[in-house]
DNA sequence: AATTTTAATTTCGCTATGCGAAATAGAAAG
DNA sequence: CTTTCTATTTCGCATAGCGAAATTAAAATT
């Protein structure tokens, strides 16, 4: 049983408002009641209410609804409280100016890696997710940086609850296989990641520490291709270490 | 009096949940009740909810409340929901690549203009904002863009909702200057602003358009003595209104 | 270390609030 | 024109949420 505490109404109306997605964005009251099993005349009450604070917008025509963009007030003031992102952003735009590489800082959440910012390379790759964007922890340099350096049960408890999917031939596929891993990464204090997410994509990731504890990781990516640049490789880990220390305390 | 419809809970909900921001990350119990004017035994039911569904996270030893990258799925499906900012993007990315400018998309919200995603340029310039940022309509070349286009009625009500503030020496500070300013953007088909929302910074954007109405705009920004460079300018310009006219429909 | 102050959390009884069945309105399909 | 489907509103009931006050816990002050 729920605790006294416990307001419903919020949980509802959360609810709704999660049920939108980039891939559900305009959705009927009828919509909503099923996925969220609640009764019309509920849901309805729900909409009208986020509707009338501004969250939502209905068309006319359709009388379907839609997130406005008031929403994001919410997420972004997230975004900007985690200062791992202020304190990596120098950084990131200055290694990308002299490398010409992606850079980018994360956080774990759940069973994901959350992109808390970005800085893309001039080269263009068929590979361009935004900034919020989640990622699986366990086929991405950035998520295994993180995980690599969790503490013991934590790392456990995250390890059980990944659903593995072979996503390219390089992608890791059991806990087993992702423990040893794991197991390497903490020796050597960063991971190089080849195609483990996305065909033809390198990534180098290392973890960022607050008070001893591992806060996020800092990360960069190229086209595979790129790895044959005489030194290139070796100076990137280097660097990706380097900053990474320098932003921990 | 409220509709019987509307749902003061979820109300109150997000309200807490608006508190938080990048100023004030975190809350305890009694700033929250001060500020949303609301019974403390209250607050913390509220808050106890948002802890339970994953929403907030407690300091256990300060005892105060900080927002979790979860809030952040929300307000990242209303980003992607805006197809603008997909259409746009691999624009953004060949015209950084070309000339080395800041590019970037935003859409109305208020008196607002809310950045959908922006690709940087190697200068680094003195100012760095996020996705998902506001700025202030009027002194932004965005902002301009996207009002000058809007039909009468709501050019007018966002006109009188607008506070201006001298942000430097080039910002319009009145309705008046504004309007002209407008209608003279109106005649030309884009904007170009010099310095007034920063001191140093230069920006040109044009309105990108859905189904005859104003969506968005495309902008693209670079350090004043750039305007220097022969015939950057005039390009950056010729540039700009085709891409926003080329996903426009 | 004892006392006071301050903040967080829980309890409890009352009532306003939110619930869902059903009614109504309105649009789309047949 | 009728039927069907969806959105919206009404209404009476049950309960979820309210705030005063009690309780607990942690700082601050003596």
């Amino acid at each position: 049983m729920r605790s006294r505490q416990f307001i419903q109404s919020l949980e509802k109306g959360l609810l709704v408002l999660k049920t939108f997605s980039s891939s559900r964005s305009s959705l009927s009251v009828t919509d909503i009641a099923e996925a969220c099993r609640m009764n019309m005349a509920t849901v309805h009450r729900y909409l009208f209410t986020l509707k009338e604070l501004g969250y939502l917008e209905q068309d006319t025509d359709s009388r379907r609804y839609r997130l406005t963009p008031k929403i994001l007030k919410i997420g972004v003031a997230a975004l900007n409280t985690m200062d791992l992102k202020n304190r990596l952003l120098p950084h990131m735009l200055e290694t990308t100016k002299i490398y010409d590489v992606t850079t980018q800082c994360a956080i774990l959440d759940d069973t994901d890696v959350v992109v808390l910012d970005r800085v893309r390379s001039k080269e263009v790759v068929n590979w361009d997710i935004g900034v919020g964007s989640r990622l699986p922890v366990y086929c991405t340099a950035m998520g295994k940086a993180i995980l690599a350096f969790l503490d013991k049960g934590a790392q456990i408890e995250v390890l059980g609850k990944i659903r593995f999917e072979r996503l390219t031939l390089h992608t890791i596929d059991s806990p087993e296989g992702l423990k040893v891993d794991l197991d390497r990464i903490r020796q050597c204090g960063y991971v190089l990641s080849d195609q483990e997410l996305t065909v033809g994509l390198r990534s180098i990731a290392a973890p960022v520490f607050k008070n001893g504890q591992v806060e996020g990781a800092f990360g960069i990516s190229y086209a595979v291709n790129r790895a044959n640049e005489e030194g290139l490789e070796p100076a990137l880990v280097e660097r990706v270490q380097e900053i990474a220390a320098k932003v921990s305390f």
